[in-house]
DNA sequence: CTTTTGCACTCGATGTGTGGGAGTGCTAAA
DNA sequence: TTTAGCACTCCCACACATCGAGTGCAAAAG
């Protein structure tokens, strides 16, 4: 008897029938039965043919049946095989990418690139659009300047590239005068610019154990002041959400506890951080279906990743969060090519 | 026959027990019937009586009947009597206080500070909390710096009550030298620091006019930029919004249709925006009932604001949104303290 | 004139039964 | 190995009856 339970030892046949399948499920939302799969096959098989198949591959955790009398549904494996090795994304049409790149286009602030990056994802898809904030870890420091504040306060503005400007105030042991602030970030500036943030953290690091040697007293200070802008929690760590709204017609959640709790969880951010911080890694293109990704919220969902990157260096992770039962074979080249055409609309902010 | 048709008419028993109704009603949501308002009442009247006058209320628009056989709940008309006349209010106590006090309590930038308080107003009432961005046309610029940067752009950061900082970039006709840069800003700090920005943008509009008769170049170039940098459309229109998703537990609104459209907007930000802007002017807390306000998506909401001050000065707004039905007599005295103690959070800010 | 009693009536909610349709699993034949 | 046949399951929609809460009205009581 034939080994039916490897799936590389599936045969042709009932991967093409298991991908008509998920096909036809994707796009009503019904269980699928064998009549409606025998019809649509282009093998000329009767339903109860196909019903030997659909039971073969439920029993290898690739179907599913909501009840007896339904039809079948794929799983969560199912799914995973599907867009592993069964699927066939479609090109997007011209019209499309124009579309994509003309929002992206005008040259703006970083942060409403952003915004306007996710409410055009989540337009063009119908669904949630969701992009990081890019990590600054690598970017390079342009320029550093402080501002004397009142009470020992210090505004220290981090020009970052151009278009990215950070803001901190920090708390002083004495006043400073304006020329000594001067001269602090005079000497900073020629220390640090050009370089990222994360040598820079380096670097201070270094010269703070050196200080004892050091007589000169605008560089102690100098010094002083940049560890308490650059090494305190720069953690920036968050994302723009867009369209959350679309998944609230997404039969499959339009329970609303459903909706709640993946609501809560977009505002928590916690969970959704993570899940993007495990992309971020794995370069390239990613699926997380369903509970995968270890995320009772996610139950039913699918999240579409794609790292975004300028001159090599990956700065976050965009994509698109919606139901498992989603146009993938659209949705994963419009994440692709979000992901590099705003690579490259970052790449004129640096 | 007696007078039915004016509210001040209303003899005392039938308002007595439209107060009774509406908190009934408030309290768990069913269509309250003539039995049980008689039952609940102080005064000994039979259901038939109470009928009665429930049937002149709701020829007098207070109540209205979902259908023939449910027992009446309030119009809008009628929460708008409750509100405005019957309505007693629940002192806070001081467990509640406390904690409010705690939660602005932490100094931080305005932003998280705002940001606090919506998700308390939100925690605490369990509906959604909103407080408005501070308005900026009144607040008094500490310092004004330039920093150049690459292709005739300059930024401009504008400091703003030492914890509101401000970026601009602007675009100039020429590059400009960092030695330059300072001169101006130097002349603009003399000139402008410690007015508030409405008065600055007069004085440069003055400057502007009288600038033939200026031959100080420095000057003519403080004044040049000084323009793009505050003229420019400063409209901080915005608000932080947080707790949404209490929203999805209220009976009322638990369609998700509705939802969608009331999310939608929170969105948009435009009509909450509008509605937070008319009752910034009507000084005090101020409560709009279901459509009232003119915006459909608030059918079966309550929206109760209060603004915020420093100084005397109206900064914002902030307040709740919630089903009509909410429980006023709480969450008007929260509204109202929180709108005070942020106040005075923002006032060690300024 | 106001209040109450009594009564018929309405309407939604709930439960029950029934038929139909879609789909399955199994067995036996092709 | 595939197909035909068939009994079976389950959901769903619909009709129908029942119940309870509540109403409105008219006539009686206060």
């Amino acid at each position: 008897m034939q080994q039916k339970h490897e799936l590389d030892q599936l045969p042709e046949r009932s991967l093409y029938l298991f991908r008509l399948l998920v096909e036809k499920f994707i796009l009503d939302g019904q269980p699928v039965g064998s009549r409606t799969l025998a019809r649509e096959s282009e093998f000329d098989l009767s339903p109860a043919t196909v019903r030997n198949i659909m039971s073969d591959l439920e029993e290898m955790g690739l179907l599913q049946s909501p009840h007896t009398s339904a039809g079948r549904i794929p799983t969560v494996k199912g799914y995973r095989l599907f867009v592993d090795t069964l699927l066939r994304v479609n090109a997007l049409n011209q019209q499309e990418i124009d579309r994509i790149a003309e929002e992206l286009g005008a040259v703006q602030d970083t942060r409403s690139l952003l915004q306007r990056t996710s409410s055009m994802l989540s337009d063009i898809t119908h669904l949630a659009g969701i992009v990081m904030l890019p990590r600054q870890e690598n970017q390079a420091l342009k320029h550093v300047e402080f501002v004397s504040l009142s009470d020992n306060r210090v505004l220290v503005i981090l020009v970052i590239n151009d278009s990215e400007i950070q803001n901190r105030i920090i708390h002083t042991a004495r006043v400073y005068s304006t020329t000594e602030l001067q001269q602090a970030s005079n000497y900073l500036n020629d220390l640090f610019a050009g370089k990222d943030l994360k040598a820079i953290r380096e670097e201070i690091l270094r010269e703070l154990k050196r200080m004892k040697e050091n007589v000169n007293e605008i560089m102690q200070t100098a010094i002083v002041m940049a560890q308490q802008a650059f090494i305190t929690n720069s953690k920036h760590d968050d994302y723009v959400l867009a369209g959350q709204t679309n998944l609230m017609d997404v039969a499959e959640l339009c329970d609303v506890e459903r909706l709640k709790k993946l609501f809560n969880s977009f505002n928590q951010k916690r969970d959704i951080l993570h899940l993007l911080e495990q992309s971020i890694n794995a370069k390239g293109l990613q699926i997380f279906i369903g509970e995968e990704a270890g995320y009772d919220v996610l139950h039913n969902c699918s999240v579409v990743t794609s790292p975004y990157e300028v001159d090599g260096q990956i700065l976050g992770v965009l994509g698109v969060i919606g139901p498992t039962r989603m146009q993938y074979q659209r949705v994963i080249p419009i994440v692709d090519i979000t992901a590099k055409m705003l690579g490259s609309a970052l790449n004129s902010h640096y």
